[in-house]
DNA sequence: TATTTGGTTGTTTTT
DNA sequence: CAACCAAATA
């Protein structure tokens, strides 16, 4: 190996000039407007690289802000690469997992204790109902989740309990007057349960620094150079905490790109990078437009889509690839066809040649509910696939289930925790009981916990029932006792044994094994945390925390996209929210109607339409090489059908760009390949037409010709779906799945979309799986 | 106290 | 077509 001397240097050199101003930046704040493709990734890890390098800045003086956990990752990797060395004690995290380490360190300050409880989403809004039933607020009327949300956007432009509450509670809007009433006493709640929600971990961090003159000076002083990612989604807590930090050296360098702003709806500000410039006086400004990702084609399109949006800064994306293929554009009879459709021109595109991977494309959608016609398909033709959001893993039951136990282990005070673990498994402990013990705990003034423990006190208790708290707290005071000196994967471990909570999923009936499965799966997960002690090193705070003290706090900050593997071999199925960021040679872009994409109620406002059109230029932009644009006319949203007809996003794309295709409803079929089909299944009734360039708006929507023939077709089509490429698994067969990895089958049982399976795995042993769930592939 | 059932309800995107 | 809830029943 021969290793330069200065590598970060030796990186510099293939940088545009562009690139390079923005990366030989040294002082003061610098806004760096970053188009799709830009490398403005690169650009941020060089500068850090450099700084470290050349410029002998300790890392522990550089605090970088992504977007995602997994982006944080690899731009501490990035970095480590360019360096030969860890940039050890530079903070580099989402602003979420920075918020929870300050919290770490400083709880106390605030009136926590360092081993609070992360509540998320979910939880908060079960909280939410819990203070309005405890304020007797009508649940019915105003529902938790709408009150939660407006809480949460309160939080997130820094608005407290108290000056909301002054402002609505005799206000004209009614939802907001209840607020006026839950926000103050949710917060309150929270704190007796020494819990933060997501939005504290923005709120809280800004009133600590805002709150403590002298903790302020620590940071800003430490933090000598910053850098934010994705400037474009910041909301205001997070504009000012950055602020904040940034106030003395105003070293501060954002990256981002107006036209991809696509979180407005949680609060994200576009006035932040808008207004960047005003903000922080002397802002220096750096345009990357050169775009080495995407052919002519796609960035023509994408140039050409956002050029609609009027509140923008303006830009031109340009590059040096070739013009490329045209973008298709696809028309099916419903989702059911249009998902069809899409594993076919996968397969052609495999066959072909011009796909290398299946990990090489994804399909993306504007919402989670439409992945499942998807999921079908994909299954049914054996081509893997991994889906990214939807049911959450962290919030699947199973898993919030486990994480109950092992809140309430870590902070005794977590009362949601403890209402969710004390009857799993079913202990005699009901409703009431629960009542009669919050009722005399709540006058003793200890926890839930610390009551259960002194049943024999509280009157009016079933035998049943002080038995069966008796047990909980034995048992959860023994694993208490056991946290302090196991690692957490172990302790999980036993835990679940412990609860024979494998059994009880077993005997739910075909979920069950799923269950089991994401059970094994967190069991895995824990297994693998390690602390991070090289960030960690320098905060006495943290001393007396155990291992799984660490692991919740970092637990419920992952989210589905940190979970997703790009390097297994699958397509990825994702919302356009999750694409973020990422790119791939091939990109589908599905479900392009009038009313789903753009989203019907985005037709009120300019601002929510513009925001869906930056939704559409993210989700064009994502791709490299091919583009692939489809609708169906037919859709079923909720319980009833919709009739659809194309976006009207995709008429912004110039017609030279592009070729439509048509599938007759009745033919599976996109490309011009037969089905590759196991069985031999029939392909006659494929009959697809390639229309040529467009000749204008929509004009193939109304095409007489297709009508007429979907009613036969419907049948047609179905009845054969539903016979072909079921995985067809034999005994003895070999197959792999996507956790357990290879395996033999061992048995086949049940019937039609209830077949199961016993696969005898080399890593895991026997385990018994529904096909329809388990994401067998065979292998060859 | 646990379980089942039937009815109601909403449904965008997520750290 | 979920998921969620209330009431009825075991």
């Amino acid at each position: 190996m021969n290793l330069s001397k200065h590598p970060s240097t030796r990186a510099a050199e293939g940088l545009n000039p562009e690139q390079r101003a923005a990366v030989e930046h040294l002082e003061g704040p610098l806004l760096v407007l970053a188009g799709a493709g830009s490398g403005k990734t690169r650009v941020l890890t060089v500068r850090i690289a450099r700084l470290i390098q050349e410029l002998g800045v300790p890392p522990a003086r550089i605090l970088a802000v992504t977007f995602t956990n997994k982006a944080a990752e690899e731009m501490r990797i990035r970095i480590r690469g360019l360096l030969g060395r860890d940039p050890t004690g530079a903070w580099i995290g989402t602003f979420h997992a920075i918020g929870a380490r300050l919290l770490r360190r400083h709880a106390e300050a605030l009136g926590w204790d360092v081993r609070f409880t992360i509540f998320d989403a979910e939880e908060s809004v079960r909280e939410v109902g819990r203070v309005m039933e405890s304020l007797g607020v009508d649940q019915k009327r105003w529902r938790p989740k709408a009150v939660q949300a407006v809480m949460s956007d309160a939080k997130n432009q820094l608005v407290s309990p108290e000056a909301f509450s002054r402002v609505h509670e005799e206000g004209f809007q009614l939802l907001d007057r209840v607020v006026a009433r839950v926000y103050p006493e949710y917060q309150r709640s929270l704190r007796k349960q020494n819990a933060f929600d997501f939005d504290d971990l923005l709120v809280k961090p800004v009133e600590l620094l805002e709150g403590d003159a002298s903790i302020l000076a620590r940071y800003q002083e430490r933090f000598a150079f910053l850098l934010v990612d994705e400037y474009q989604d910041t909301n205001h807590a997070q504009f000012r905490l950055v602020e904040a930090l940034a106030r003395v050296h105003r070293n501060l360098m954002v990256v981002g790109d107006d036209d991809q702003s696509i979180y407005g709806w949680r609060g994200a500000d576009i006035r932040n990078i808008l207004d960047f410039e005003q903000t922080f006086e002397g802002a220096r400004v750096v345009r990357l437009e050169q775009n080495y990702r995407s052919t002519g084609t796609i960035l023509q399109a994408a140039n050409s889509v956002i050029r609609r949006n009027l509140n923008r800064k303006g830009k031109t994306l340009r590059t040096d690839r070739e013009q490329g293929a045209r973008i298709t554009v696809s028309e099916f009879a419903n989702e059911r066809d249009e998902a069809a459709g899409l594993t076919s021109e996968v397969q052609a595109l495999l066959d072909s040649g011009a796909l290398a991977r299946y990990r090489d494309a994804a399909v993306l959608y504007r919402t989670n509910a439409q992945s499942r016609a998807l999921e079908d398909a994909f299954r049914r033709r054996g081509i893997p696939y991994q889906i990214v959001g939807g049911v959450r893993f962290y919030e699947r039951r199973e898993i919030q289930d486990v994480l109950a136990y092992l809140r309430l282990i870590s902070n005794p005070r977590d009362t949601a925790a403890f209402e969710r673990g004390v009857n799993l498994p079913r202990r005699g402990v009901g409703q009431a009981s629960i009542e009669r013990l919050k009722a005399w705990c709540g006058e003793m003034e200890v926890s839930l916990l610390a009551g259960a423990a002194r049943t024999g006190e509280i009157s009016g208790l079933s035998a049943g029932a002080a038995r069966g708290l008796g047990r909980f707290t034995a048992l959860v005071q023994d694993f208490a006792e056991r946290a302090k000196r196991l690692p957490v994967g172990p302790l999980i471990e036993e835990l679940v044994e412990r609860l024979d909570l494998l059994s009880l999923l077993r005997a739910e009936g075909p979920d069950g094994e799923e269950r089991v499965g994401n059970v094994e799966e967190l069991i895995a997960g824990a297994m693998d945390f390690e602390l991070q002690l090289g960030e960690e090193v320098d905060a006495p705070a943290l001393a007396g925390l155990t291992e799984l003290d660490l692991f919740l706090q970092q637990v419920s900050l992952v989210s589905d996209i940190d979970r997703h593997d790009p390097e297994s071999d699958a397509i990825t199925l994702m919302t356009l929210h999750n694409a973020k960021g990422l790119e791939y040679p091939v990109v589908f872009i599905s479900g392009l109607e009038e009313g789903l994409f753009p989203l019907a109620r985005a037709y009120d406002e300019p601002t929510l339409l513009e925001e869906e059109r930056r939704l559409f230029y993210v989700g064009i932009t994502r791709a490299r090489d091919r583009l692939y644009l489809s609708w169906a006319r037919e859709r079923r949203r909720g319980g009833s059908w919709m009739v659809g007809t194309l976006s009207s996003f995709v008429d912004d794309i110039p017609a030279d760009l592009v070729t439509e295709t048509r599938s007759r409803g009745l033919g599976r079929e996109w490309g011009s390949q037969d089905v590759p089909s196991g069985r031999g299944s029939s392909t006659a009734d494929v009959e697809w037409s390639r229309l040529g360039p467009r000749a204008g708006r929509g004009g193939a929507s109304a095409d007489p010709r297709v009508a007429p023939e979907r009613e036969i077709s419907d049948d047609l089509a179905f009845g054969a779906e539903m016979n072909q490429d079921l995985p067809d698994l034999r005994k003895g067969e070999r197959v792999s799945h996507p956790t357990f990895g290879s395996g033999r089958v061992v048995e086949v049982t049940g019937f039609g979309r209830d077949v199961k399976v016993i696969v005898d795995f080399q890593s895991v042993g026997k385990k018994k799986l529904v096909i329809r769930y388990a994401g067998l592939e065979k292998e060859l």
